[in-house]
RNA sequence: UGGGCUAUCGCCAAGCGGUAAGGCACAGGACUUUGACUCCUGCAUUCGCUGGUUCAAAUCCAGCUAGCCCAGCCA
């Protein structure tokens, strides 16, 4: 988990700040907006501030950015607590809300007003847009020269809930012709009569982002505040904001805003809104379903932390606008499972094998290792009797090229037991399989047979009379487009779901260990996947992620 | 069209004037009681384009081109 797996420009600015003069102790925040769950897209900007402060011995605080009571719910802070835990990340003792700073933002904004850089500005919101300007043409405003004492007045009767919603607004007096149009007399409050999920009734004005967050972060003494691209243009605000604070209101505190490319995914929808489609929609169970990139998802479906953070850390952090391939996520997934998933071996689709040289009633155990990778795991015992289950497509009467595994009269090795030969096929009277009868090796057991010869395939089974039941999901991309930005605007999401996105087998066949998995626990399900019990439902095993694609026919 | 930003292999991404790291993907091969893993091998005479400066440029300069972001009383 070491953050600086590739080098980036941020390291780069902070090595700069930490050799300056007036240094402090490097302190990011990560001030996720409680309207909704994390996903993977978040996980990046808290590895950056989290893993930014741990890399320069400094501290990240998580702070709520709750400034708009009309769209944010105590029900998602502690979803966001619980997964920044569950990525490894802490908080410690620094826990904030932004709107736990609405008397100082409050105070600080009369200042601006006494000093002539705010006023209150009384154009209604559809006013607002004809005066707004375009790109080249100034916006104006009527009201910029209001007198302060005026201002102030009408600031602290806004307060006080003598006027309506949309009634007035504060602006900052900056520059109306600017090109950056967030410098054309941003508005900073706004009157709303809505109770605030912790502040009640108590406010009824709330202070816009460009305003508040750059408070915050002067209030809590962040040295860089690390947010993403689309913030680049608030960034001369951010700016202008902390240093009239600084001058007005007698705080010495410069945070300095950096800004790096958000996350993007092959296959994955990022947005909010778009998840939220896709919840109300019914194209998943809901926010958790495991096919979402939402952590809660993730964490449902079975990726580990340490395969997130790892890949966090090989895509590196720079300003490009970029889409990284899944198959990235992916192969992080699996060089962690397969260090730590123990192996185990079940059918997901059982055709019958009858050994007809193995008693009836005979049944055996055979050692086998939990993982060949670590022999840490220790081993454990499967039963082995007459009849068997073994896996559909590991069968083959006419055998494709370069097939190496079960067909009529050739010899398999049936993994960590027999060498068996597939003697002849049974079939029903529709001409299906009924079951496949074999022979097997009785000396071959444990060791290659003495007699050294090879057999080319190995595959997995199970005792018939000793397996377990149950039910398996296989997951795959829930878009078949790449780039789902791409969707055009007369196309909904429904033509580019992947049909096979969720592929559900019942009636699987497990080794019997498996009836004591826990919720959460993960297994190589040998030449399957990685498999991880679903927390939600019994009894079932979610694909994590599939073993690399092995069998390739033809050439 | 005004402002801001970005452009290095199929996908990420190092590089900061001295002659193109690495990962993923892909393709061969070895090994293998998981066609997995592991292990070898290959994979940009070239850095959006065009000029210029220099003994030397992906790196500096100029001009183009393409893409992304901004006109919420959202964050």
């Amino acid at each position: 988990m070491d953050e600086n797996k590739v080098s980036n420009f941020i390291h780069d600015i902070i090595d700069e700040y930490v050799e300056s003069e007036n240094a402090k102790r490097v302190h990011t925040r990560f001030p996720p907006e409680p309207n909704g769950y994390l996903h993977i897209g978040h996980c990046k900007a808290l590895a950056i501030n989290f893993g930014t402060a741990k890399k320069y011995n400094g501290i990240c605080n998580l702070r709520m950015d709750d400034t708009n009571p009309a769209k944010e719910d105590t029900e998602f802070v502690d979803a966001i607590k619980e997964d920044i835990h569950w990525l490894g990340f802490d908080w410690e003792d620094r826990f904030y809300y932004g709107s736990d700073y609405f008397e100082k933002t409050y105070e600080f904004a009369e200042e601006l007003i006494r000093q002539g850089d705010a006023y209150v500005c009384e154009l209604t919101p559809e006013e607002f847009g004809d005066y707004r300007g375009d790109l080249t043409n100034p916006a104006v405003s009527p009201y910029r020269d209001r007198p302060a004492e005026e201002s102030l007045d009408l600031f602290r009767r806004m307060r006080a809930g003598e006027f309506p919603e949309g009634k007035y607004t504060l602006r900052a007096k900056i520059d109306l012709a600017s090109g950056n149009f967030n410098m054309r007399d941003p508005v900073f409050y706004r009157i709303r009569y809505i109770e605030h999920h912790r502040q009640g009734t108590k406010w009824c004005i709330f202070p816009m982002y460009d305003y508040a967050h750059p408070v915050q972060d002067m209030l809590e003494g962040i040295t860089h505040s690390l947010c993403s691209l689309e913030y680049e243009n608030h960034r001369p605000l951010y700016n202008w904001v902390v240093e009239r604070v600084n001058k007005y209101c007698g705080l010495d505190s410069y945070p300095r805003q950096i800004e790096f490319a958000r996350l993007n995914l092959t296959h994955t929808v990022m947005s909010k809104r778009f998840l939220r489609k896709l919840v109300e929609s019914g194209i998943v169970d809901g926010w958790d379903d495991p096919r979402m990139p939402t952590m809660c998802g993730l964490r449902r479906r079975g990726y580990t932390p340490v395969a997130i953070l790892d890949f966090l850390g090989r895509i590196g952090v720079a300003k490009n606008d970029s889409i990284v391939d899944i198959k990235l996520l992916e192969h992080c997934l699996r060089e962690d499972l397969n260090k730590i998933a123990p192996r185990r071996i079940a059918v997901t689709k059982p055709i019958k094998v009858i050994i007809e040289n193995y008693e009836a009633d005979k049944m055996e155990y055979f050692l086998v290792p939990n993982n060949p990778e670590d022999p840490e795991a220790g081993k454990r015992k499967i039963p082995f009797s007459r009849e068997l289950w073994i896996e559909e497509e590991d069968f083959a009467e006419a055998p494709p090229p370069r097939f190496q595994r079960m067909t009529p009269g050739r010899e398999v090795r049936l993994m960590g037991s027999y060498i068996v030969k597939c003697e002849r096929v049974e079939k029903n009277e529709d001409g299906s399989i009924k079951h496949i009868v074999c022979t097997a090796d009785l000396v071959s057991r444990d060791n290659l047979p003495f007699d050294g010869r090879k057999v080319r395939g190995t595959i997995h089974w199970v005792s018939a009379k000793h397996a377990i039941e149950a039910s398996v999901n296989l997951y795959d991309n829930l878009f078949t487009l790449e780039n789902v930005n791409d969707i055009p605007e007369d196309k909904t999401y429904d033509d580019y779901i992947n049909p096979e996105s969720v592929i559900k087998l019942e009636g699987c066949k497990l080794e019997p260990s498996l009836a004591e998995a826990k919720e959460g626990e993960r297994y190589q399900f040998v030449r399957l996947g990685y498999f991880c019990l679903d927390n939600k439902s019994e009894n079932t095993f979610n694909r994590i992620v599939s073993l690399k694609d092995s069998y390739k026919p033809g050439k």
